[in-house]
DNA sequence: ACCTGAACACCGTTCAAGT
DNA sequence: ACCTGAACACCGTTCAAGT
């Protein structure tokens, strides 16, 4: 029962299903039902508290997703959720499989092994930042989750089909998991900082002037590489990440073997 | 005054430093007074309130920042630290610029470039790690306060030094940046999950028996590697994803002049 | 077994009021 | 100008009680 009745807007009282006797009358007998009107959801399940949780997400980022607000969406109490979740914490966890659970996994293909682990980690990082800062909810995690092992497991393989070691992999998928959720994080707090789109394009507008007129003598090379700093979107930033860790990786997995 | 006045338990009534007249008498007057016991610290200023928000910060982590705990330890009150700093986001970047000045800067030597760069992404690290997830508090913003351009100038002058071009020096100073503060977040997460270090030593050793067991079927290329996931520590892991970073840079950095 | 309301011990921020 | 207490609108989690 609602604490206060908002006027009924239009349709008069169809909501109201079983009229009153009226003023004066003891309550009419009633037939047993459900306690509650329905509510719309159906009963709890861990699959439903993670869909309302991403609802959440969507809307408000890691910060603004609390047992509270899930609840709501559900139409109960936070305490309820304790039922079938341990806590926050491993509601993120959930919501962070289900979202890796999203990235299609390729086979490994060694002859196109880099376009290979480009496309898993920009679709990675993509599913990321459509929710928000979803990222953080990744970072300092190892992936023991059902999602994230067979994704670790994929994108492993790729780097082995490419004839990377076995020790750069192993150190490498690490790092360039951090990558991603890094940068997913980083593009996805940019927006949660509470401005407006207008806010932001004048913000970085900003940006841009300060650093081009970053005085010389204190600053010799960040005005020199200002240009460049600010010259590339979020998107080719990203790809050159990627490029750089691959290059390296070869690099280094390389100079392995010679050693031998 | 205390709603309810618990016992005192002893030492009886040393506190009470003004004895009233009793029962049915007004009360004395008195002699104007500093309003409060001095409670010690001097006036607010912020560096006091940054001094105070790095001791919170080494006893909870970033979470457990709030507005309220620092102006506990200064004797005042939340409200009181709005004359000085807009707010918790303010002062979050306050700390952390704060933490990066106590980095040291070398004086950027192109026969030693590497040596150079190293050591400042660990010192880097290395305080902000000494400062439990501090790193959170320098992810998703850009350079713009005094020691963080400071040191942005410094490591970009290092990578330029090393012969690297601009376009790499622009794009892998963010890059290099990003992978320090999420490192060690990372790290720094680990002990902030709320684990005793006996609880943790046994998470470790879970997650080391986890990967050992891996089924070989479903993850080959996972249980393959998982000695070498499992067999570095976290300054391994650092320095090699630092090494691998420049060598990635370097090839990248080849591959430019190639084409020219 | 599952769900609930109420409570506990917290948050960031605002604001009128005091000095 | 600086500081304050009280209030507002929130948190995660626990727990006794209900069904």
């Amino acid at each position: 029962m609602p604490p206060s009745r908002p006027e009924s807007t239009g349709s008069a009282d169809v909501e109201r299903r079983s009229a009153a006797p009226g003023p004066g009358l003891p309550p009419a007998p009633r037939l047993p039902r459900r306690r509650e009107p329905p509510t719309r959801r159906t009963a709890l399940t861990v699959a439903g508290i993670v869909e309302a949780a991403i609802e959440v997400l969507d809307e408000t980022g890691v910060s603004g997703l609390s047992m509270r607000r899930v609840a709501d969406r559900l139409g109960t109490g936070a305490a309820s959720l304790y039922a079938h979740v341990s806590g926050r914490e491993e509601l993120l966890e959930l919501v962070f499989d289900e979202l890796v659970g999203r990235v299609e996994l390729p086979e490994p293909d060694s002859a196109r092994w880099r376009e290979q682990v480009h496309r898993m980690v920009s679709d990675f990082h993509a599913v990321l930042v459509s929710h928000r800062d979803a990222a953080l909810a990744g970072m300092g995690r190892i992936p023991t989750s059902p999602n994230t092992l067979a994704a670790a497991e994929t994108l492993s393989a790729v780097m082995r089909a490419g004839g990377l070691s076995e020790r750069v992999v192993a150190l490498g998928l690490d790092q360039l998991i951090l990558f991603v959720c890094a940068s997913a994080f980083e593009q996805g707090l940019v927006d949660e900082r509470g401005m407006s789109p207008d806010d932001l394009a004048a913000y970085f507008a900003e940006v841009h002037a300060f650093y081009d007129r970053l005085p010389t003598d204190r600053f010799p090379t960040l005005a020199a590489i200002a240009p460049d700093m600010t010259g590339h979107d979020a998107q080719a930033r990203f790809r050159f990440g990627v490029s750089s860790l691959l290059a390296g990786y070869e690099a280094l997995s390389a100079a392995e073997s010679a050693a031998d």
